[in-house]
DNA sequence: ATTTCTATGTCGGGA
DNA sequence: TCCCGACGTAGAAAT
């Protein structure tokens, strides 16, 4: 896994260091040093000179993380260009992105650490209560939200956007379902709003609104009422459920 | 800046090496090693034996990173409780919150590499272009958006959300202003929209309501036009200004 | 602690 | 490519 490193490295040594594993498309490079990092972009933001980890993923991504948070303190999610210099004695890399046209500048003014490990590429995580998860749950028992409830769409398009559940109840009106993972907040019920008038200018009849969700917040359930919609509690990752307790378990 | 590292360790000395640094909240820790990993809390996600770099912060933050992508595998913004130990001859870090409760479970299957990195604090970075400035500086210049347009308030709450700007034009007549520091969607669109009709039902007279945003996108455009609202192009970062021109120059 | 909002959001999926 | 919406969003500010 580890494939080269160097300590306290001069400027010729990191930039050789460098360009020879940026070629490689199978490892991930790291720097620790003190930087200063400027970029330019979306927005622009300069950072003044201080200790950071510079990570270069496979992909080649660049972030540069500071000694807090879980955000990096700059970053690059795609880079169609990496380039490398030495300027007045100090290694200078750049990272750039056609489009958007950004561009991360950083250089390594007292580079400590570089790294170069090999990432044999693996399988990703698998995720359970995502929001698609908890809808074609539903949409297998719709009774959970209510008994005699018929699901007839998944996903439907709307103009305004995507009806999460298109259903009909036991009294033959039509239900339009707003599905949300966490806590329901006053967009959700705008935006379930929308979707019942959306759905309401197309057919006769009376159009249900359902907000499913785990909670919904105070403010939100205020306007919920004032708008005429409903709640249903529905958790992402029922607890008595057996076949995810399974999944959940764990050393 | 480097204060110790290990390589190839054997489970009692990664963990003695863990607990060691885990005490001293100046230094950054980080673990390359083939590892499991496994996530319950606000979801549940497990991931399949492969190389991961793991990163504990100097405030005890975790993340994982597998070889794509700027965000982690996995992740604990804030741990309440870091714990070490052995099970099966292999080392396992619990990272715990507890509100919400969630745990993050990584077991290191083969560490290649471990080190500690003292981070000394530095100042953070300074970013321009932000919707908070972009707002402050109209407020200050309204005729950006139209000439003769008079700011009353900056972030005024509405019942259905905050106002960005609120103004009066040469006419008279109340302007909401929402403001995007990105391409506006057709969510910005409704967004104002509601902001407008909350408004409408305070004032006797006729509301205007205008987005102000760099760009937008072409079913949000057809959107407002159907509502009858305005589009007004700003930019986050005025290119010809040369206070920020300067900012911006770099190597 | 709860709620709201911004973000260089990132990321993935669909037209 | 543009466009849209979910996210374990994270993180900060206000209540």
């Amino acid at each position: 896994m580890l494939k080269a490193n160097l300590t306290n490295p001069n400027p010729e040594q990191l930039r050789t260091f460098l360009t020879e594993h940026l070629k490689d498309d199978t490892c991930l490079i790291q720097v620790a040093s003190e930087c200063a990092i400027n970029y330019t972009g979306r927005a622009a933001s300069t950072a003044q000179a201080g200790d950071y980890l510079v990570l270069i993923k496979n992909d080649r991504c660049v972030q540069v993380h500071g000694p807090k948070g879980v955000k990096p303190v700059n970053w690059q999610p795609k880079t169609n260009r990496i380039t490398t210099s030495i300027e007045d004695g100090l290694v200078v890399l750049k990272a750039e992105r056609y489009s958007p046209k950004e561009i991360v500048n950083i250089i390594f003014l007292e580079p400590a650490l570089a790294l170069a490990l090999t990432f044999r590429d693996h399988k990703g995580a698998v995720l359970t209560g995502s929001e698609a998860q908890m809808r074609s749950a539903l949409a297998r028992d719709p009774s959970v939200i209510e008994p005699g409830l018929i699901v007839l769409h998944e996903e439907l398009p709307v103009k305004v956007g995507g009806v999460d559940l298109y259903a009909r109840d036991q009294q033959g009106r039509f239900v339009v379902v707003e599905l949300k993972r966490a806590k329901a907040t006053q967009e959700a019920v705008h935006q379930l709003h929308r979707y019942v008038q959306e759905v309401s200018k197309r057919v006769p009849q009376e159009v249900r609104g359902i907000l499913a969700a785990p909670s919904i917040t105070n403010p939100a359930m205020a306007q919920l009422n004032m708008l005429g919609l409903e709640f249903v509690k529905v958790t992402a990752l029922p607890a008595g459920d057996e076949e995810n307790k399974q999944v959940s378990l764990f050393g």
